[in-house]
DNA sequence: ATCATAAATAACAACGTTGTTAATAATGAA
DNA sequence: TTCATTATTAACAACGTTGTTATTTATGAT
């Protein structure tokens, strides 16, 4: 059995009342009385009931993240860092990988006062009995009414095409997942289309590539399909952190040179970035910063929901171009 | 303000007591006003509270899992059939990320029934105040009081090369992660090389190749190795479902056929198998059965503790070849 | 020394459940 | 009809906290 303030109170020789108020410092105790309880407490290795605690305040100091999809190496590292954040924070954090409705009902039976979802394929479900929302990942849908944080992959297209154009490159193919639902591929896609466009540059329609997936392999596939064109681009923007693994390898495997023969940039900004095959040169919204704003606008949303004040915005964050060395002038 | 079992009473014009007798079907209660009760609840949108229900009964029916490094492929889909598993029972599932002595003081406030341990690394740490726990993954040191369930590596190394033997090789190599302190591959290249004693067969130091990593473009650098050979091997055992992945790439881009280049063996027992860019020979305990043997004594553990009797057990689970087509009799 | 006041501690209600005990209503044998 | 017995429901204590209110003890001015 666990000891509870009232063990502690009867070795201290006070009331159990005297002894919540010294462990929560509260001012109407004695400092002597206070050191003395704290120290027992302490001896008798004490730990708060959350279960008790959590039913007088009425809220749990959880954070549940829903993460239906376990896979993504970007994701991974997405959630350690929130994790992490949130570990700073007086809350914690518990993960659910089932789907989103199931994790909601999950989360509704803890009482979690806060919840964050990651929406990476379009499940129906129904949020309106939860807690605190915030949604990580486009819905397809407008009318949610929940707040999100998103990338923004339409400025980071602009962004990686201005570079590119910046360097001459007027044929720039795009590697991505062009055939999944996922809303969030499809805004990349299409912001890669607006930025050629944008750019008085001619949109090639050859040069969307599909990859049909999200695994390294499915970059590496489709790289062998614009090999087979005889007016190829000079730059590729590949479409994740494992599409352009892909990529690189497809490169490699044909003794091409990057950024010679191709110059390559990434989407999505970890840190492993550094660390691939071959450093490439990147732009997304850099994970660090990703979580922070997430941890900090979950709690902002938990904190505030009793005075209902969720308004539904939609944080688009800016994302950075982190130059390595994988692009260059395109060669005449 | 959620609704409470006295908002029902008061609707129904019964006492609370009779509504939660009622909605724990208890005989106690007119099969009538049962279901008068259990109709208004349910219109009501009743949602027991969790922390009233487990300070009273003294139980969350909560597992943790700890899973200090969400990164391969095999631990995903682990961890989604442990959660698949566990939603099946009373019981649910919580994840932590954190490493292991911070997530089990989380799990320690959560007050959680029980908590299933992901040892990747050999993090030090203090299980001694914690609930019932179990491992898998292998710790070094045997000092541990605390049950485990693990693959049986060696038999696994055993089975996969005498698979190879039969066929009629005796020049098996082992790529696989040599240099790293996780038991769990040590344990892989260890059982390798007793099985090729086992076996009667000669033991190649050169044949034990060391990927120095588990991602999969550490087994495409450490294939290269091979090729540097002279007296290449006829078959290879690949140490992981990534890992392969790189072994599976690097023949590819050398055009070498397998089976009929090389004859390989891939660790791992993961669906993902099968949908390889080459359908791969597979050695390894299937993650449907090992979930299902973690979660089985996880529970038992959890709701036996109570008669004190946590016996130290450790349970290797069988593997089972999985044929496909990536071995053949090797070339003359 | 005496009393008002402040400081320190104790007592108690509440949170939403479950399980036990007490009270009431229904049933049936005399 | 009356009383014992059973079926049904109500009342209450408990789980371990926190916050509010009541009580005791110490302090200081007169």
């Amino acid at each position: 059995m666990n000891v509870t303030i009232k063990d502690i109170a009867n070795v201290a020789g006070v009331s159990y009342s005297t002894v919540s108020k010294a462990l929560n410092n509260s001012p109407l105790v004695k400092e002597n009385t206070k050191r003395k309880i704290i120290k027992i407490s302490q001896e008798m290795g004490y730990k708060p009931n959350f279960a008790a605690r959590s039913l007088v305040s009425n809220q749990t100091k959880i954070i549940g993240l829903i993460w239906p999809t376990i896979e993504r190496i970007v994701l991974s590292t997405l959630v350690t860092e929130i994790s992490n954040q949130i570990n700073k924070t007086s809350y914690s954090m518990i993960l659910s990988v089932d789907p989103v409705q199931t994790s909601l009902e999950t989360f509704r039976r803890f009482q979690v006062d806060g919840i964050i979802l990651f929406e990476e394929n379009n499940d129906e479900f129904d949020a309106s009995q939860s807690s605190a929302l915030l949604s990580y990942g486009v819905t397809r849908k407008d009318d949610r009414n929940y707040p999100k944080i998103d990338p923004n992959h339409e400025q980071a297209m602009h962004m990686a095409v201005e570079y590119l154009a910046m360097l001459g490159h007027t044929q720039i193919a795009y590697i991505g997942d062009l055939s999944s639902i996922d809303p969030m591929q499809i805004q990349k896609y299409k912001g890669f289309k607006k930025a050629i466009k944008q750019h008085g540059l001619f949109l090639n329609e050859d040069y969307l590539i599909d990859t049909e997936g999200l695994d390294w392999y499915n970059g590496y596939t489709a790289t062998g399909k614009l090999f087979k064109m005889t007016n190829r681009p000079t730059a590729i923007v590949g479409g994740s952190y494992d599409i352009s693994g892909g990529i690189i390898r497809a490169m490699k495997e044909r003794k091409l040179h990057i950024p010679n023969d191709f110059s390559i940039i990434s989407y999505d900004n970890v840190p492993q970035m550094a660390n691939m095959e071959f450093p490439l040169t990147s732009i997304g919204v850099p994970v660090g910063e990703l979580a922070a704003e997430i941890v900090k606008s979950i709690i902002k949303l938990v904190e505030s929901e009793e005075m209902n004040s969720i308004d539904v915005y939609s944080n688009k964050m800016m994302p950075k171009l982190n130059l390595r060395s994988s692009c260059a002038r395109p060669r005449l």
